[in-house]
DNA sequence: CGTTTTAGTTCTACGATACTT
DNA sequence: CAAGTATCGTAGAACTAAAAC
């Protein structure tokens, strides 16, 4: 190699947006005075460097701005290091929540996610391959929930949210059966029966909250009294929703809506019909989304840990591609009530 | 080399997820009975291969389901061929259709998008940083909206959706000015005057469609008729602008609002307090999201061009990135009023 | 016949990891 | 620990061989 003259032409060719661009482990390790082989093992942070070398390595490297470069990372290790992300339209506060969390626990992890969006004009197939130019080694999903993912049993690949009956798909998600039963049960004992639900649609997410809205309902033997009306991700399904609710002849006393996106649309529609919230009927949402505590009427509601869920999704991968033992294939979160003040005792008794 | 045994070697660790796995150029080149060069110049489109040869590459290629290694590609090309994007939480679905024009360009011009979210514990200095590892040789920032993004002059970059006053930044946006005007034009014609306007808050975008509103008032004579209200990015701040304007003594007969989304709250809010949307006010929402065409009242809104926008943010990135001349530092697309059912002539006569 | 064009190959560089000595 | 070297999978420059004019 000649050092000197690929210094020359990296000064003469880069713009930089450090102080300087184009800085390699070459630069750092003659800085240093060691050798490029210590500077890898001081930036891996492996073992094999004393402290005070280690010390001198990473001065070196803060003083040149030096970053290691990924792309060379990935192709020299035997794993690329790179976790492929598709995620999809169903995009909320929640949903960026998450993301925040996968990006936190990948970088703490020393491994880089390289995100594919799922859209109208990109389906998971297109999302796949895009994301095998970079040679992942492993695959999270976010959304739209799936019940066979394509790349299942194939690759190292986690879905979170939802539940997938797959033996090679790592799952992490809330426990949606307990939030939601917590929610029904927050109403009954609030003296509530006549208790509705609009649902999410028909996603694996949807399907499940919605049954277990019903076993619950049946549970406390008020199966008769359950009502399930179709809604969607969105606040628009919410008025929808909300709107056929307020046209039945028996209007609800207690609302447990799919998501809190869902909820907030239903408060405004009831308060259209001069329906007051938590007076008139009480609302209980799901996910605690920024949504929810900016609502009009703080709204009780249903926290999922979207940090949490990265964090062991990301977690889960890194273990997987290292080939070390994974207990459970499916971790699920437990779900909390947060009673805010849209839900109170039903003050008209139901026909 | 030994290609033999790298082969064995590959099949032995490898779980792969197509057919096979960890195909690479010599594999593609042994097959097509060429040299690896000559796949390089085929996989290119780089002229020097004849059409007989450049068939047979292609053909070896898909047979053997061969993706370039695109981290190969970016370590030993001159550019990185990655270009890296910036966005923030202001997520909805127009900003979810801007990064599917992204992708589509971003693919059909050879590079790769990183994404570097931004959220409250990853701001913009963290997110440079996490994409300098991938030696990106542009920036594209979707949003949050700055007025002095970061890295800005350092290396090739591109704001979408706003305006920034700085000669080394690239601007692609939609003529928010005439848009705004298009929509105040509309209701005046329609026979308004007392016009209001929920804004976005305080970011550059919102400002911008905040100024137009009152110039387009002031053109009209209305200055005195004009009023803005806080609002915000998302449906909540909608509900709170709308309820504050309900209570005012005099209620407007036509509102602006700063997006789709504090529209189609409003006219949730509108109903709520027995205002009929387009009989009792009209509403005007702005970016034509998925929202508006699925508002119970079809909104009447101002369309703006994601895919478009995005695609000229990729292309003029390419084009900086190739040191190509770029006439206009901005590119301003032309914003386009959609007349739906939430605008009508107004029938009660401002006091 | 000499010179350019076109097609194809050979070889080194890219910036790291990982192994050997 | 240090030093040296092979390797990862590609780009691209330098080079060769043959055809084209």
């Amino acid at each position: 190699m000649q050092p000197g003259k690929s210094r020359e032409v990296a000064v003469l060719t880069e713009e930089s947006f450090g102080s300087r661009q184009r800085v390699t482990m070459d630069d750092v390790a003659r800085r240093a005075g060691v050798s490029r082989a210590l500077v890898s093992i001081v930036m891996r942070e492996a073992p094999g460097a004393s402290e005070e070398k280690r010390r001198r390595v990473l001065e070196a490297a803060t003083e040149l701005g030096y970053r290691p470069d990924v792309r060379a990372q990935s192709l020299a290790g035997q794993r690329s290091r790179v976790i492929g992300v598709m995620f999809g339209v169903t995009v909320g506060a929640f949903h960026f929540e998450l993301l925040d969390g996968l990006f936190a626990a990948a970088e703490s992890h020393g491994h880089n996610l390289i995100i594919s969006p799922l859209t109208k004009s990109r389906d998971e197939d297109t999302a796949a391959r895009s994301l095998q130019g970079f040679r992942f080694d492993a695959l999270i999903m976010l959304s739209p929930p799936t019940s066979h993912p394509l790349l299942a049993g194939r690759i190292p690949l986690a879905v979170v949210g939802w539940h997938v009956d797959h033996p090679r798909v790592d799952v992490v998600r809330t426990d949606d059966e307990k939030g939601i039963h917590a929610a029904v049960d927050h109403l009954v004992t609030l003296g509530h029966r006549d208790i509705a639900h609009i649902d999410g649609g028909d996603t694996v997410i949807a399907t499940a909250r919605r049954d277990a809205y019903l076993a619950a309902m049946e549970r406390h033997g008020l199966t008769s009294w359950a009502r399930v009306v179709t809604g969607g991700q969105s606040q628009v399904d919410g008025l929808v929703g909300a709107r056929r609710l307020c046209a039945a002849d028996r209007r609800p006393t207690g609302l447990v809506a799919y998501n809190d996106d869902i909820a907030v649309a239903a408060i405004g529609v009831f308060a259209q019909h001069g329906i007051a919230v938590p007076e008139g009927i009480s609302v209980v949402g799901y996910d605690d989304s920024s949504m929810a505590q900016l609502s009009p009427v703080p709204l009780t509601t249903v926290a999922q840990r979207p940090d949490e869920l990265g964090r062991l999704a990301v977690e889960r991968m890194v273990t997987r591609v290292e080939q070390r033992r994974i207990v459970d294939r499916e971790i699920v979160l437990s779900a909390e009530l947060r009673v805010r003040a849209s839900t109170a005792q039903p003050t008209r008794t139901p026909a």
